[in-house]
DNA sequence: ATGGTTGTTGCACAA
């Protein structure tokens, strides 16, 4: 599963009493907000779960918790790929899994330089994957890519003229990363629109159904065709002190 | 209604 969790010093436990609840095998966390040494590895661990972390304190953050091994960590994109100057990407093997949490960066706007950042970033990710994995391999990159990758996914999209989080650009090279040989696995079990994985914390958002989806789990072949079910667990944006996110689950059998 | 909220840090900025 993967969730953005908007500090997970803020977060700790609520993401606690999730983990203990749902039991997920693996959990790709974005937005610890942490820095590397503030990281809760004897909370997940008193859960029974091993962890990695790349943080860089005060913004961005990812993690990955698994309670079916955790190995072969690695901070940042591949040796090979240009490195990125924030924590947005760690990978790791989980129980034969590549797994990838990923905090791709928000855009802030079409004429920002951080726009051309989430794009080049993007590009990275593909390069990434073609530098670590084969298409043919079990494959997960899973997190908050701040792209929503059609208009089923945000939930107007006359309010979203001239905006991130839409445009061409971002879904092309969203579907760049996912012509490595992996698909968008929440469609392989709803067509819908309005199924969200985030809501602004602003005006009522979440009560008035204005979200977007925009925290993926993609997959490889070998592996979306083993995956059995997926949601959004929305329960865990209500209540006291909620992420604007919300954890999005996969069931994947084993091989 | 150029608004609204939350988390970080610190007398804004990012989302």
């Amino acid at each position: 599963m993967t969730w953005n969790v908007n500090s997970l010093k803020a977060r700790l436990p609520r993401v606690e009493a999730w983990i203990e609840e749902v039991q997920p095998d693996v959990v790709c966390i974005q937005e610890t907000k942490l820095a590397q040494e503030k990281f809760p590895t004897e909370a997940f661990a008193s859960l029974g779960y091993e962890s990695a972390h790349f943080g860089q304190g005060q913004w961005n953050g990812v993690a990955i918790v698994s309670k079916v091994g955790l190995e072969n960590v690695m901070l940042n994109f591949a040796p090979t790929v240009e490195q990125d100057h924030e924590a947005r990407i760690i990978s790791a093997t989980c129980g034969g899994v590549r797994v990838s949490s990923v905090y791709v960066p928000n855009g802030r706007s079409l004429d920002h330089d951080h726009y051309q950042y989430k794009l080049s970033w993007m590009k990275r990710l593909r390069e990434h994957l073609d530098a670590t994995c084969a298409p043919s391999d079990d494959v997960i990159v899973a997190g908050d890519f701040n792209i929503a990758p059609d208009d089923r996914d945000v939930w107007d999209v006359t309010q979203f003229a001239d905006a991130t989080h839409v445009s061409e650009p971002e879904r092309d090279v969203l579907r760049h990363v996912c012509d490595f040989g992996m698909e968008d696995t929440f469609r392989r079990f709803h067509n819908d629109a309005g199924l969200f994985s985030w809501w602004d914390y602003r005006g009522g958002s979440f009560y008035k159904g204005h979200g977007m989806r925009i925290d993926l789990l993609l997959a490889t072949t070998t592996v979306a065709a083993r995956s059995t079910w997926t949601t959004v667990d929305r329960n865990a944006r209500k209540g006291e002190s909620p992420s604007d996110h919300a954890p999005v689950l996969l069931k994947v059998d084993a091989p």
